[in-house]
DNA sequence: CTAGATGTTAAGGT
DNA sequence: CACCTTAACATCTA
């Protein structure tokens, strides 16, 4: 589930193991769809022979700075995943769509199932950002930018925190997870929160996104939504019978009792 | 076997 | 025009 504190999981992860290294040659399959229409021939040359000299996350999005000029763009979509290993003349990984080798075995595998997602080259993040219209990283959004987020939205709050022209990063499982710690029901219209409320969901989106990172998503708080997103669970905060429906086309859980349709 | 799944996006609607 | 909703994508699992 790549959403902002996965991707920020990859990025500590990418740091850790394979930053500075040098890339001696590179591997693509089964990438065509992820490669948009850039040929694997051209985008492996073009990567070969540089060095990871730092990343950048910037909502689901991880940037690759390359010795020279440019960046390597991953995009994880629903199953994407790094991994960092020394090869020991075995087979990579299971669903590795791009693979990286550096000196002494050393690889590091963009791994993806449904292949989902983006691998790409860019010239600067930030143009990219902007004709992405991607929004703010949602871990940069203070209190005064997110109520101009949320001012004039008709939708419902959870689609405002998934959209990601509004802010970037939390995709269906946070957007949840915020909501369930802020309290607030999952279809209360976004521009018509009060500004008591406006700060709650602030509050949760940072702190839920911060113990997520912490946590290095895995072994979850105990209070949080994501290890009973399942039918017929119970509310960790008070035993209620947790609800399912689907907001924005997707898969939505809450507490009937805790989150609350209010302004 | 069928339905649904954590992401994005094109296309259509208001 | 700005915003909102839905279906489709590929592959696997419950």
């Amino acid at each position: 589930m790549p959403e902002l504190p996965d991707v920020q999981v990859f990025k500590e992860y990418l740091d850790a193991t394979a930053l500075h290294k040098r890339v001696r040659s590179v591997h693509v399959a089964r990438a065509e769809r992820l490669l948009r229409k850039v040929s694997r021939r051209a985008f492996a040359a073009r990567l070969r022979g540089r060095s990871l000299a730092g990343t950048r996350r910037h909502g689901k999005f991880l940037f690759v700075a390359l010795s020279g000029d440019g960046h390597l763009l991953l995009h994880f979509g629903m199953t994407g995943r790094l991994h960092y290993y020394k090869d020991k003349g075995g087979k990579a990984p299971e669903h590795t769509r791009l693979l990286l080798d550096f000196a002494r075995g050393y690889r590091l595998a963009y791994r993806n199932m449904r292949g989902l997602g983006r691998i790409a080259l860019v010239k600067d993040v930030d143009d990219y950002i902007r004709d992405q219209g991607l929004g703010p990283d949602a871990l940069d959004l203070r209190l005064g930018a997110f109520r101009k987020v949320l001012k004039g939205r008709r939708g419902a709050i959870k689609s405002v925190l998934m959209n990601q022209s509004a802010l970037a990063g939390i995709g269906n499982v946070y957007a949840d997870e915020i909501l369930f710690a802020a309290g607030v029901h999952p279809a209360a219209r976004a521009g018509r929160l009060g500004r008591e409320t406006q700060k709650s969901v602030h509050r949760a989106l940072r702190g839920v996104l911060r113990k997520a990172i912490a946590a290095r998503v895995e072994n979850f708080p105990r209070e949080f939504l994501v290890p009973h997103r399942s039918r017929g669970e119970r509310c960790p905060r008070c035993g209620a019978k947790l609800r399912k429906t689907r907001i924005g086309g997707r898969a939505t859980f809450y507490c009937p009792r805790h989150q609350q349709r209010r302004g």
